[in-house]
RNA sequence: CGGGGAGUGGCGCAGCCCGGUAGCGCGUCUGCUUUGGGAGCAGAGGGUCGCAGGUUCGAAUCCUGUCUCCCCGACCA
């Protein structure tokens, strides 16, 4: 009955999650117009819906930003190669990846095209930000003198490329936008409470903002960020079951403040390395939102971070009636967006561009506008509207599930209907997430048969372990890597597990995620 | 960066093997009909066949190079 009943259903995209994941997510950001191919490898154009919904996310970050004390700054997009060659570790992480300016002229090649000119070769190559440890650095290092001046809380909003050798739209393009967090501090403790209110913050984020659930927790140590003592992430479970790293946040210890000479006098006047932080999270963002909260009618935008969180589509007639309509629509569109939702003003559209209501309702079905609001003539007249939730998008009848409301019952309620998105979504992923966690996992026979299985979408598995590291971690990751897993992280706050250790057999100590990711 | 696949109107594709005026579906535009839900009929517009060389009387088609995208791998905050 429900099978004959989902067959009928004529869905907006051509290929659903079932069938072809990959293709599912690209086509999610081709019909809903959210980004295009640029022409230039890895690179994308963002198109207004999907940098709209970048801008609610910067909105929402930049506030939670902002109230944590911290001030926003502008650095280069070119460093000097001989900053960024200081610190040996973070060289070895992003060497293979980096963009170098090497000439500033071009000149006729003769042959009708333009050549860098030789005598126009830069002195020190510039490379192009793969991340901004290093020019940040120098400033702080100049900047900070006393322990008066700590901590120093810094961020920007920037891109940054890194020259990748694969890459897929919002997930990982050669150049991303990203905001990035650098603070120095007088110690440890100090640093670690900024490093640990970051990784908060960011799940704070993902969770009541973007309604993706995720797992706060620190990184193995294989994972770290290059040149970090320690490094903590979001991890959030796309509905292919991989894992996503939606956030990090890293401890750096002294090691970049010694690179850049980052001192301060302290309180008995010795010059003391600093303890630096940085934090940072990306447009991956809304790769993860699509792959969390998508289906097989396109994009489910959370109301948090919906550029339009109401659609209201006017059937017009081209007729004499359609100046009536619309005014109706637009009172409409002036009361609700006087409502409040989510702690702001509601963000209606009234979209009365030419064309068949219908088919621009399917647009916003792709594009995954929380509430469509289609009104005719007989709404108007009756003092009604028809409403769709995108999150109820079928009735049982396979139907678009639009409910006849009264006008001004609906105006009263919108705002709390789109909270009750809100919550419903992050419910839904929530619940999914939680249903594909798999326990009880004791050795790796058990670990390689559960992945063996031809499960479409397998999920995580959490498990205990031993914490190893260096040669014995080594291990662990080959013995992982042949199964294509990875240790996500470890969570915050988890009880000592109990029990041994899946690999090394010793007595387990900290909790595991262990999944394919992204 | 290695292996595989692909690039032809806005989108999806055929044509290529075997060189001879660039086609189809959807969408777009116009008209008529229809009108509470993804309309019907008729007509019209729209293409440097990714790019650059080469072979040829003639290249979407054959050859060489190159760029970009997708999948797998390696790599990867």
């Amino acid at each position: 009955m429900t099978r004959s009943m989902m067959t009928a259903i004529r869905h907006a995209l051509t290929v659903t999650r079932e069938a072809d994941f990959a293709a599912w997510y690209q086509e999610v950001i081709s019909e809903a117009e959210m980004a295009e191919e640029s022409g230039v490898r890895g690179c994308m154009v963002i198109k207004p819906w999907g940098y709209g919904i970048w801008e609610r996310i910067q909105k929402l970050m930049d506030a939670r930003i902002k109230a944590a004390g911290v001030d926003n700054c502008y650095f280069p997009l070119f460093i000097p190669l001989s900053y960024f060659a200081k610190e040996a570790e973070h060289v070895d992480g992003f060497a293979k990846e980096m963009a170098v300016v090497t000439h500033h002229r071009l000149i006729q090649d003769g042959k009708g095209g333009l050549v860098p000119d030789p005598e126009a070769k830069l002195e020190e190559p510039l490379i192009v930000r793969p991340t901004s440890e290093t020019v940040i650095g120098q400033a702080m290092s100049r900047w900070i003198q006393s322990w008066r001046d700590l901590p120093l809380l810094t961020n920007q909003w920037a891109n940054v490329v890194r020259w990748e050798m694969r890459t897929r739209m919002f997930l990982r393009t050669s150049e991303f936008l990203w905001q990035e967090g650098h603070t120095a501090h007088a110690d440890k403790a100090d640093a670690m409470a900024e490093t640990l209110r970051a990784l908060e913050m960011y799940r704070a984020h993902a969770e009541d903002d973007l309604a993706m659930p995720v797992i706060a927790g620190e990184k193995p140590e294989n994972e770290r960020f290059p040149g970090a003592v320690a490094t903590y992430s979001i991890e959030a479970m796309m509905q292919d079951g991989k894992a996503l790293q939606a956030g990090t946040s890293h401890y750096l210890g002294t090691g970049f403040a010694e690179a850049a000479g980052i001192r301060y006098q302290d309180r008995d006047g010795q010059q003391t390395l600093c303890h630096t932080t940085s934090w940072g999270v990306s447009t991956r963002l809304i790769g993860g939102v699509i792959m969390t909260h998508g289906d097989d009618d396109g994009l489910r935008v959370p109301p948090a971070i919906a550029p339009h969180q109401i659609v209201i589509l006017p059937m017009l007639r081209e007729d004499e009636g359609d100046a009536a309509l619309l005014a109706y629509c637009e009172a409409l569109r002036s009361e609700l967006s006087a409502q409040s939702a989510l702690g702001e003003p509601v963000r209606v559209l009234l979209d009365k561009r030419a064309g068949k209501a219908t088919q621009k309702r399917w647009a916003w079905v792709k594009k995954g506008v929380p509430l469509i609001l289609e009104i005719g003539g007989r709404d108007a007249a009756g003092g009604q509207v028809s409403v769709v939730r995108r999150d109820r998008l079928w009735n049982e009848g396979g139907k678009v599930n639009f409910l006849a409301q009264n006008r001004d019952e609906f105006v009263a309620k919108g705002a709390a209907e789109l909270e009750d998105i809100q919550r419903a979504l992050h419910f839904e992923a929530t619940s999914r997430r939680d249903a594909q966690i798999h326990r009880g996992i004791t050795d790796v026979a058990g670990l390689e048969s559960f992945f063996a299985e031809s499960k479409r979408y397998p999920g995580w598995v959490e498990l205990g372990w031993s914490r190893p590291t260096g040669a014995a971690l080594e291990q662990v990751v080959a013995t992982l890597k042949a199964l294509k897993l990875t240790v996500r992280n470890t969570p915050m706050h988890a009880p000592a597990p109990g029990g041994t250790c899946v690999f090394t057999g010793q007595q387990a100590v900290e909790t595991i995620y262990v999944a394919r990711s992204y």
